[in-house]
DNA sequence: ACTTACTCAGAGGCCGTCTC
DNA sequence: GAGACGGCCTCTGAGTAAGT
């Protein structure tokens, strides 16, 4: 149920952001009763005298609207204001409409919400430009409006708020593209209402969740940070569903200014916290600092600090690398809840070729030490796992064994795995797969793998460090191209073009674009999973053309001389991501003889190869120690190890003169057929990158 | 034959500076 | 003053070489 729960609440969070301007009607988690709608005030607003009504709030509500309505705001007057209809249906406050302006100093950038409560009464809630609710005294006569930013509440003196979001509420500084981007919301504002009815016997504060907050650290509101924190503390803890986090606690005494930084960027995580998600953070131990956590989301749910919401005791946390998170696939798993301790992995592709690594705290919390095999219980079927770990330097792995089950199961790429320890004992986990179907970074991937230019390029799948702060460029090919002195790089993308700040750190041969680059994602909206290509047209003045191939066919835009390649360059910011569609290719493979396959990564072409120890364990058979590779109508005959001991195999002497004669290439997929058991001869077929496709089948 | 250590690229954290 | 930005450092993990 609570996972049902929350897949709907996920479901909302996707919902677009509305645009500048947005009306908004009541959401639907607001009670019939209580319809309302808000309306940003631009200057068109502010000259004209007069304010429009939505028409989807007139459709419904429109019947009761006589020529006269009445504006209440909390603890002051009503004013009436006449009402004016147009030819083109639209419908007005008009007469009186400026006095109430004027009177609550209402300007640019406020965010009205008029919520009707019957009988031609709107009751209004006045938020100025830092999205902070104005709390007009309510002998209004002789005051104005409080100033803009002061945020503290009068009904309870140790309530601070601070209810800005990036997301949809209008920022405090001015920004390129108007201040209310994404004013958005719907749903923001009603998770904002909720959180506005919290009310604590202990000091607490609320923040709407920001961009910067989700990714970076929260920003404590220095007013309750001065007025509640003793100075000396730097850890506060975070109770949030019968769990807690320790989170660092930095602050600047000169400046007054406090963060949750180190820890914080788990609990976001392990939360599931999204931006213009509300929260409130009561303080319910002053001594220790521990602040019980509530997050109100956008649809109305609500999470409160040890609630009765199952929450998992175990270790929910993702790992693997976020860039290759598809948001789709993560998301689905993040509902996932169990009673028994589990992990969550995005399948890298060193996972999905290699060998899965155990994140290393559940691995020490959860699994024996003397334990060297883990069964995965997937469907129906179960496989043998050998479980690695290296005690020293925390880390584990599932090995052996593993290839096959990602192989048998279909998993690829960016697909999200849970592994429920569902026996302690014997070490079994049972594995959930979810899909992370056609909304995965790869179909951008696949297009911008294929292109080539007549310039030098790298491509780059957008990361999060890179999204939010600095690109980082391929170290080989800022040595190969960029000149040593270049400070200032140029990105042209479709008619427009951004300078960049070009940091170099030469003893360590890396290279970012730094200044400049958070306005080009901004203003190209890219976004986590999108690929972009940078083509260096012009090594003087170091301009790049960019490409963008955006994750989820949102905007797809080649805008360069770009063709198909042949040869094509290791994509940066993941692990060699490029041998997957040969991987792809050889996993369609299909033969009536048994065969595995392998995708050749350097290590392969250098020294050995491992052999899938499930397939010499079914198909061969003694203890033969020499087998024949044949390929092309030539054949090689190479050593066999096999260690029964550690269930390893791999092809030694031998083979890397097979690798050099047949032109094997890293990132090629090799599919290795058993045609004759007895004498243990392979059949090769060879699955290269672009347009090689099968280079030969016996 | 197998394990462990080393290296290096790159991601992300910390904290100072800058800007509004 | 508040918060965004930027520089540099540390940590992580993949790949590989060396040690036992």
């Amino acid at each position: 149920m609570a996972r049902r729960r929350r897949h709907h609440r996920r479901g909302h969070r996707r919902r677009r952001v509305e645009d500048e301007g947005a009306e908004q009607e009541a959401t639907p988690a607001t009670p019939p009763s209580c319809p309302h709608f808000f309306k940003i005030i631009l200057s068109q607003t502010l000259e004209s005298g007069k304010l429009g009504i939505p028409k989807r709030f007139l459709r419904r509500h429109g019947k009761d609207l006589l020529g006269l309505v009445f504006l209440k705001v909390e603890g002051g007057l009503t004013w009436p204001v006449k009402l004016e209809k147009s030819e083109d249906g639209m419908v007005w406050l008009w007469k009186g409409w400026r006095k109430f302006m004027e009177h609550y100093s209402i300007g640019f950038g406020h965010l009205l919400v008029f919520r009707y409560e019957g009988d031609s009464v709107f009751r209004v809630i006045i938020f100025d430009k830092s999205a902070s609710e104005i709390d007009y005294p309510s002998s209004i006569g002789s005051y104005g409006p409080r100033p803009e930013g002061e945020f503290l509440s009068r009904k309870e003196e140790d309530v601070v708020e601070i209810e800005d979001s990036e997301g949809f509420a209008p920022r405090s500084r001015p920004r390129s593209k108007g201040l209310s981007r994404g004013f958005g919301g719907r749903s923001s504002l009603t998770a904002l209402e909720l959180a506005s009815k919290f009310k604590s016997d202990h000091p607490f504060f609320r923040v709407v969740m920001r961009p910067s907050y989700i990714q970076k650290y929260l920003c404590v509101p220095c007013e309750f940070f001065r007025k509640h924190v003793q100075k000396n503390k730097q850890l506060v803890t975070l109770r949030y569903s019968d769990r807690s986090w320790q989170v660092k606690l930095r602050s600047y005494g000169h400046r007054r200014m406090a963060f949750l930084s180190t820890g914080w960027s788990s609990f976001v995580r392990e939360t599931g916290l999204h931006v213009s998600d509300v929260c409130v953070f009561e303080l319910i131990d002053r001594n220790d600092i521990m602040f019980r956590v509530s997050n109100f989301n956008n649809d109305g749910w609500i999470e409160i600090g040890q609630s009765q919401c199952q929450e998992s005791s175990s270790e929910p946390s993702f790992h693997g690398s976020p860039c290759l998170s598809p948001v789709t696939a993560h998301e689905k798993a993040s509902g996932f809840e169990s009673d028994h301790p589990f992990f969550k992995v995005v399948m890298r592709p060193s996972y999905v070729r290699k060998q899965l690594s155990i994140p290393s705290g559940f691995f020490r919390k959860h699994v024996q030490k003397n334990k060297q095999i883990a069964t995965l219980r997937y469907s129906d079927r179960l496989w043998q796992v050998k479980l690695r770990s290296f005690e020293h330097r925390g880390t584990a792995f599932l090995s052996n064994g593993w290839c096959s089950f990602v192989r048998e199961t279909g998993l690829r790429l960016r697909d999200v795995c849970v592994f429920e320890l569902i026996d302690r004992d014997d070490i079994v986990f049972s594995v959930y797969i979810f899909k992370s179907d056609g909304l995965s970074p790869v179909s951008a991937f696949e297009k911008a793998r294929r292109l080539e230019s007549d310039h030098p390029f790298f491509k780059v799948v957008m990361r999060p460090s890179y999204v939010r702060k600095r690109l980082s460029i391929p170290s080989e090919f800022f040595r190969k191209h960029v000149k040593k002195n270049k400070q200032v790089a140029t990105l042209s993308y479709l008619d427009r073009s951004w300078q960049v700040k070009l940091k170099s750190y030469d003893h360590r041969g890396m290279a970012f674009l730094t200044s400049g680059w958070p306005s080009f994602t901004r203003e190209t909206g890219l976004r986590l999973g999108d690929v972009c290509v940078f083509e260096l047209i012009d090594r003087d003045d170091i301009v790049f053309r960019v490409s963008i191939f955006s994750s989820d066919g949102r905007i797809e835009i080649e805008q360069s001389q770009f063709r198909e390649s042949s040869s094509e360059p290791a994509f940066h910011g993941s692990p060699c991501p490029s041998p997957v569609a040969t991987y792809e290719k050889a996993s369609k493979f299909e033969s009536e003889y048994p065969f595995f396959h392998v995708v050749i990564l350097p290590n392969h072409i250098y020294t050995k190869l491992n052999i899938p120890w499930k397939f010499m364990k079914t198909y061969i058979r003694g203890d033969r120690r020499m087998v024949t590779l044949v390929n092309s109508g030539r054949s090689w005959e190479v050593k066999l190890h096999g260690y029964k001991r550690f269930q390893i195999a791999f092809l030694a002497a031998g083979w890397s003169a097979f690798v050099r004669e047949a032109r094997l290439c890293i990132g090629d997929a090799c599919v290795f057929e058993l045609i004759d058991r007895d004498n243990i001869v392979f059949r090769i077929s060879i699955f290269s990158g672009v347009n090689r496709e099968v280079i030969c089948i016996d």
